[in-house]
DNA sequence: CAAAGTACCTTGACAGGCGAGGTATCTCAT
DNA sequence: ATGAGATACCTCGCCTGTCAAGGTACTTTG
């Protein structure tokens, strides 16, 4: 990925949740929206992905069931729960709030 | 903190080059310093801050010298070098990448 | 004298990202 | 029909950065 690691730490939740919120979707999806939306610069790994669902579905953020799979490779869909339209908004400030933060800290001007 | 660890993981560097940028510092006053603009939103434990010194010293985006204590404990100031001063570029641009693509993820109206 | 502030540092645990590897199905060109 | 490549899922184990906890040492102030 062009973008470290580190720096989406922390966001891939947020990020995977605000997919969720336009509706139910799957894994594989997922990922290549979050590519697509973002030109290519963000690509979450597959591990990570995964390791994220599992995390959120166990913190009751999202539940999941398995699509029926009729044609092509099975899928399972996530769906977002009143507690994960919470969770991302909760996130959603967070992020504003350190952007925030993040822009007066490395601003170049003036300042102590 | 209030700001949770894992949303500034990967932006400590760059806080700390943009704080050395504005003249040579050491660890004490870095940190409260950072803690003041962000209105004690945002503070760096000790253990992660001398770390951080520690691995941009070894990666030669800084250099550090002993202050001449005169009075009061000995403070270890830190100098940005060159390498140190692309570094924050590069971690500046990246920021205001992370910023854009975050944006654009998190967006709640329209998109795909 | 004790407490609190200044100033530094290390160790070890923990958590998240991810490289590498694996499974299974379907499609399409050879 | 065979193999490649896309779709789709999953796990193990390493690495790295954060931080709680603990420690040292000096100065100021009550």
């Amino acid at each position: 990925m062009s973008i470290a690691g580190d720096l989406i730490r922390g966001h891939t939740d947020a990020i995977i949740l605000s997919r969720l919120l336009r509706g139910d979707s799957y894994g594989y999806e997922i990922n290549k929206t979050i590519s697509t939306i973002s030109s290519g610069r963000f690509e979450l790994k597959e591990a990570t992905l995964y390791t994220a669902f599992k995390r959120l579905e166990e913190s009751g953020c999202i539940a999941s069931y398995w699509g029926d799979s009729g044609a092509g490779a099975r899928r399972r869909y996530y769906t977002i729960t009143a507690a994960g339209k919470d969770a991302f908004h909760c996130l959603m400030t967070e992020w504003q709030e350190t952007k925030e933060i993040m822009d007066k800290l490395l601003r170049m001007e003036e300042q102590l």
